[in-house]
RNA sequence: UGGGGCGUCGCCAAGCGGUAAGGCACUGGGUUUUGAUCUCAGUAUGCGCAGGUUCGAAUCCUGCCGCCCCAGCCA
């Protein structure tokens, strides 16, 4: 990670952190946690949430555990409790030694049950799932108590004993918390804290327990016995504080945490649900967690966005209270930059149309020095071949110049060819049908790293030579969603309604520079005029080449272009024009 | 209509009583063998609304309005 992407944010969590330090709170430490459960893969969200809690971990010279917060077995599974910590290694964060694991309290935070069950402050209930929902009353009414809520210590003793003993089935009965029935708080109207849960493997556990702690019980005292200072959580839990509180305060642990809340992210036109994702993926309506269209830190690895980016979007859309809807042009913007200062320059022709350069003599052809890196020398050359027959992109030609703005090849034009000379178009070939297969075309031999001689040409087109080129199958991914709040639209309909039907376009004939054979897995290189790209790490062993593009370039002409089309000056020009993802 | 939050430019977001940072987006100019990059310039007399306090208010007070979250044996 680089210097000036930390020490540089500011934000409330920040300045509490920073008022804490100066009150010397926690004799200066500063210890934080990423706590996800291993539920489903990481998204964006959990990346803002992450550069957060390890990034403050970095800047205050404290820590930062990963935690799995794996109370549920139910939903859990090693494979993901894997993929989060490849996912958080890949994102360039460090978690130490090993990663915690809330299940490793299972044994201490029984015993706590236990304490506060001695201290009157926990009971076992008998009342059914549906009639403790009934007397937890309403948001407008109070609840009432249970009938269970007076057990003697000792029948309370006893019973939790023989639950954990595996003497009662499923739901049959709860350990809850004695707090306030008729509290404003719901969260306080004594919460269930353990419930049975018999024949499920754990995947760390095993079957060892049959009883599982709830979230509110574990999660502050997970906090507590690992000494965090800080545990930083989305807004949806601030109604959980006093619970947070209520915990560590009536148990008198030695460490109590300062939980504070922030608000999550929401990305326009994606889901950050991982309900939703998971639907997403089980019922195959994308590829996996890592399709390269998902919001998943995996999805975005494999699409190629790099690490840095993604720190970077964290740090540009700030972390506060306050509710809102960040535009997808930030991250892109985000990658474009990253990737523009990083990425080797490529050609590649994805929608080939043939071209003859006639002047050039036959059987002949030539190796050209280019650079990898327009703005940066040290990223080095590369040799590419020329030869007489090449192939350009079919949106590079048009017959007929649309407008004066048009700086392309047309008949009877001229064009640079990128790293090359200028060429001009002389003749079209067209098959019966009309459509023009082949362009006939002359070079100037002397505009060879020089400027043409008494004209000006403006246009610069890319190319790669025929008999040398790869063939390549690239895929072109678009949004997932149609709608900016897939998830919330006031529509009426489900977020499933709303996917992107045409959010991948696979282009399977598309021509490569031969120094594009042996590209890694995951590098991404821009190829010119077209956009980013990187060969994908799923296919690339079994089939031949297979590219993803990562983001497309910032295009103004493509801007222009719509513009002029919605006026009517102009007719469609770019069948494919682009857009950003 | 209970409780908890939030409202500063199209989207994020600084600001913490001294006269509205920055980023993304957008618009216009320059450079350019990528219509990319880079670069220059422009864009809130206004901070949800209405009152009040003050020499001075986005910042303090009062009252409204709008939006979000909470009734899992999920996290």
């Amino acid at each position: 990670m680089s210097d000036n992407e930390t020490s540089r944010s500011s934000n409330f969590i920040r300045q509490i952190i920073d008022e804490d330090l100066k009150t010397n709170k926690n004799n200066g430490r500063v210890v934080t946690r990423f706590p996800p459960e291993p539920n489903g893969y990481l998204h964006i969200g959990h990346a803002k949430s992450i550069c957060l809690n390890f990034g403050v971990a970095q800047d205050y010279t404290g820590s930062c555990h990963l935690r799995f917060d794996d109370t549920n077995p139910n939903k859990e599974d090693s494979e993901f409790v894997q993929a989060i910590q490849d996912d958080v290694r890949w994102l360039g964060f460090d978690w130490g030694e090993q990663p915690y694991f809330a299940s490793d309290y299972f044994q201490q935070l029984h015993d706590y049950a236990v304490q506060l069950i001695n201290m009157g402050k926990a009971y076992v209930c008998d009342l059914s799932a549906e009639e403790v929902r009934e007397y937890r009353g309403t948001l407008t009414e109070p609840g009432r108590n249970s009938p269970f809520r007076d057990r003697r210590v000792a029948e309370n003793l006893d019973l939790f004993a023989r639950m954990r003993a595996g003497e009662f089935e499923n739901g049959t009965k709860v350990l809850r918390a004695k707090i306030d029935m008729a509290s404003p708080n719901i969260n306080l109207r004594d919460p269930t804290i353990y419930r049975i849960r018999h024949g499920v493997v754990h995947h760390q556990t095993g079957a060892e327990w049959c009883l599982y702690p709830m979230y509110d019980f574990t999660h502050c005292l997970s906090d507590a016995i690992e000494g965090i200072t800080h545990s930083l959580c989305t807004l949806e839990f601030e109604d959980h504080r006093p619970l947070y509180d209520w915990f560590l305060d009536t148990l008198g642990t030695d460490c109590h945490p300062q939980q504070i809340e922030f608000s999550r992210l929401s990305l326009q036109y994606t889901l950050t649900s991982k309900r939703k994702l998971t639907e997403l993926v089980n019922e195959k309506l994308v590829e996996g967690w890592d399709d390269p269209r998902m919001p998943t830190i995996a999805g975005m690895r494999r699409r190629g966005y790099p690490p840095a980016a993604i720190r970077e979007f964290c740090h540009r859309i700030g972390v506060t209270k306050s509710g809102n809807s960040v535009e997808m042009g930030v991250l892109e913007s985000c990658v474009r930059d990253e990737l523009n200062a990083h990425a080797e320059r490529r050609m590649a022709v994805l929608r080939p149309l043939k071209v003859t350069i006639e002047s050039y003599p036959e059987g002949s052809g030539e190796m050209l020095v280019v650079s990898n890196h327009p703005q940066d020398e040290s990223m080095g050359t590369r040799e590419i071949p020329f030869s007489r027959e090449l192939y350009i992109d079919r949106n590079d030609f048009l017959e007929v110049a649309p407008n004066k703005k048009f700086k392309r090849l047309v008949s009877g034009g001229e064009v640079r060819l990128r790293n090359a000379y200028v060429i001009r178009c002389d003749e079209i070939i067209k098959d019966a049908a009309g459509n023009i297969v082949e362009l006939r075309c002359s070079h100037d031999p002397e505009t060879l790293g020089a400027a043409p001689e008494g004209r000006k040409v403006k246009g610069v087109i890319h190319w790669v030579s025929a008999p040398h080129a790869l063939t390549a199958e690239v895929r072109l991914y678009d949004r997932l969603f149609n709608h900016p709040a897939p998830d919330a639209s006031k529509d009426g309909k489900n977020f499933r309604e709303h996917l992107n039907l045409e959010s991948l376009e696979i282009v399977t004939t598309c021509y490569l520079e031969p120094s594009l054979e042996h590209a890694k897995q995951g590098k991404v290189y821009q190829f010119e005029r077209e956009g980013y790209f990187c060969r994908d790490s799923h296919s690339a062993e079994q089939r031949s080449l297979i590219f993803n593009r990562t983001m497309t370039l910032r295009d103004s002409w493509a801007k222009i272009e719509s513009a002029n089309m919605h006026s009517g000056v102009l007719g469609g020009v770019n069948k494919h024009p682009r857009r950003s993802q």
